[in-house]
DNA sequence: AGTTGACTATTTAAGTTAAATTGGTCAATA
DNA sequence: TATTGACCAATTTAACTTAAATAGTCAACT
């Protein structure tokens, strides 16, 4: 009886997506009371309430508290990525170091649980700064996104500077980044950033610090955009695998 | 007489001086303990015994506990200004804004304390991070070797691009200076960058970032140099006073 | 005079105990 | 069978007490 099974497949299928989505709501519980309150002060209690579920369900999807809160920094961590792949997608010149931090940049600053994820806000983060470091921490998404293969790539495209070694490039364009990411705060107000400037800014930054001035063909960065697609996708599927065993338990 | 006046002269002279030693000791007493303990858990007493002066001495110099920590905070913005000025008149290409800044992390990074000021860091200077900011806080010093006068200056000379507007300027100068300060707490092992390698490649990203290709003339490095001389001169005069009056009560 | 260190009024730290909260479980329920 | 929330042990917080430490003073001493 083919319709039987199909019923059943379908009836696991609707399931699976009620699960999935009540999973969701718990996490966006989650992100909306670690961000007022901070991952010390916000109980179980209070994101099963904020959710609309028994503090029970919440031990359906995972084991223990921490659990929980290390599946919200990697979903937060592979949004964020999504983000910032969706931008470059969009951006003509985006294969460009610098149109890849500024997006980066852009799409970090305006997710306050990124943020708090990258400059390791213990504030917000608690304890969970120590956990979340190599393991969630965007950085293996940075890895993907301007990586020691990345800036192989654009090397060999005229698309980055050749005279300087890729290590020592990496650690110049982290410090410009960070740079860029917290000086505010070290900051009077009349010399404040705006997003805006400050995006832009990081761009030119990196662009002159770390780009030749050669200009580079529409059909090169053809190229380049199909190589890294592809390099992305392949790591896109891993992370995906791992956020699903995350979330799911 | 003369002679009773000359001697009465060079006696509160030399009072003066012994009573000017003192002070310099209980402050260098205090720099050790600061950084040994922190401003919180280092305490009058304890300075007084490492000074080797009663407890009622230090209140000659001082009214409050927070004075005499001020007046150390401040001493050590001077002498690390001072540092810095030298490093950058050893320098014959010590006017570029990448030199010197250069100069000015190097020195930094080499005074524990001008460091902790410079980052706010919280576990050494405690509450002191509020007070200390503006007022203290080598910002007065930065304003001078590298402040709005300066810039106007070198963008004068050619030493400076002048397609970027000068309040863009700062802001980039500082998020990269800023950026090459911090960027090793977030780095992991293998991306850390030496004290060398931070200081080279600060200046080099500020030279690619802000300066323009053309050289300069020595005749005209030389104009630069007197003209910023006397600029510090200035305002090092102003500042050695305000240092004076802050150590001596 | 300049310097000291015992002294005091406060602040901070340590210790104690009771109450409240919390993470996690599981028998009852829908 | 999936979900719930009363329940429990363990931990955290809060309130309170007590002891120790500290900043600042000042009479006594050099």
């Amino acid at each position: 009886m083919p319709s039987k099974r199909v019923e059943e497949v379908q009836a696991a299928g609707e399931e699976r997506s009620k699960r999935h989505e009540r999973a969701q709501r718990i996490l966006d519980a989650a992100a909306n009371l670690i961000q007022r309150w901070g991952y010390k002060k916000t109980t179980i209690d209070d994101i099963a309430r904020l959710a609309g579920v028994a503090k029970g369900t919440i031990y359906l999807h995972w084991k223990t508290r921490e659990d929980l809160f290390t599946a919200l920094l990697l979903r937060e961590s592979m949004e964020a990525s999504v983000d910032i792949l969706e931008r470059i997608n969009n951006d003509p010149k985006g294969m460009f170091l610098s149109n890849l931090m500024k997006h980066g940049m852009y799409v970090i600053m305006t997710r306050p649980l990124a943020k708090a994820l990258f400059i390791r806000d213990v504030e917000v983060l608690g304890e969970l700064v120590r956990s979340g470091q190599e393991d969630i921490g965007l950085i293996s998404q940075q890895k993907m996104i301007a990586g020691k293969g990345m800036l192989e790539l654009l090397r060999s495209k005229g698309m980055l500077r050749t005279d300087q070694s890729i290590a020592i490039q990496m650690k110049m364009y982290n410090a410009i980044f960070m740079g860029f990411m917290t000086v505010n705060q070290y900051l009077p107000d009349e010399l404040q950033l705006s997003l805006e400037e400050s995006t832009e800014s990081l761009a030119e930054s990196i662009r002159l610090t770390l780009e030749p001035d050669k200009t580079v063909a529409p059909q090169v960065l053809q190229e380049v955009k199909a190589t890294w697609d592809q390099l992305v996708q392949q790591m896109n599927k891993l992370l995906n695998e791992r956020l699903q065993r995350e979330i799911e338990v």
